[in-house]
DNA sequence: TTGACGTGATACCTTTTGGTATCGTATATG
DNA sequence: CATATACGATACCAAAAGGTATCACGTCAA
């Protein structure tokens, strides 16, 4: 459950990303969701299996239809892996204000 | 430049990340970065170049050599998309505590 | 100058990806 | 029941992605 290969796949396609965006704040049917798109329903509805395997959406069956829910919390990873980074800008910035601060004198 | 989709696109591979985790701190050549992994240093180049073109990496000529720099901010948009979904967790957050409150009743 | 070295570039291959078309199935609804 | 609806599942296709092999070219060193 630690790999967050599936999370940065899901999120490296321009569609797939704009799917989230759109559940933001309500669930909604894959036929909902196709109708924002010039592409098929089955189209779509591979991005929805893409997007439920990192775990971004979760899918509840409701009678003939499934409603489509964003889970945010799934992003973690992704926010965790680019904070490894933090430190390097920290120092970048501090070498950066270290220049300027010389740079003065 | 505000087309967040080649550093969504360079993130989505495993081998990059490892490659950008790799640079942090040292600029490497091609072919010292190629040395840590298993595959030829052709491949890593093409990887280098995806990654200069979502522009998480600088690549500096010195004579026959190229170095091989981490740029970290160019994960700044990353970062800002996922901000974008930082308001629905604090909902999530907000309706769970809400519902923890309800239950402690 | 003569090699050895680090790299760029190209051609080529296989797998994955994004997409369509089509058919089957379960579920509402008249 | 009969029928339209919302999906799932396949099969199939073109393009992109990840990889190798190979050759050409500039650069360093003896």
């Amino acid at each position: 459950m630690d790999n967050p290969q599936p999370v940065f796949r899901a999120l490296a396609d321009t569609t797939r990303r704009d799917i989230l965006v759109m559940l933001r704040g309500r669930e909604m049917t894959i036929a909902e969701v196709a109708e924002n798109f010039d592409i098929t329903r089955a189209a779509i509805k591979k991005h929805l299996t893409v997007l439920s395997d990192g775990g971004l959406i979760t899918v509840e069956a409701r009678g003939r239809e499934r409603l489509n829910r964003l889970n945010a919390e799934a992003m973690a990873p992704v926010q965790d892996w680019l904070r490894f980074f933090d430190a390097f800008w920290d120092d970048r910035l501090a070498a950066l204000k270290t220049a300027i601060e010389k740079d003065k004198t």
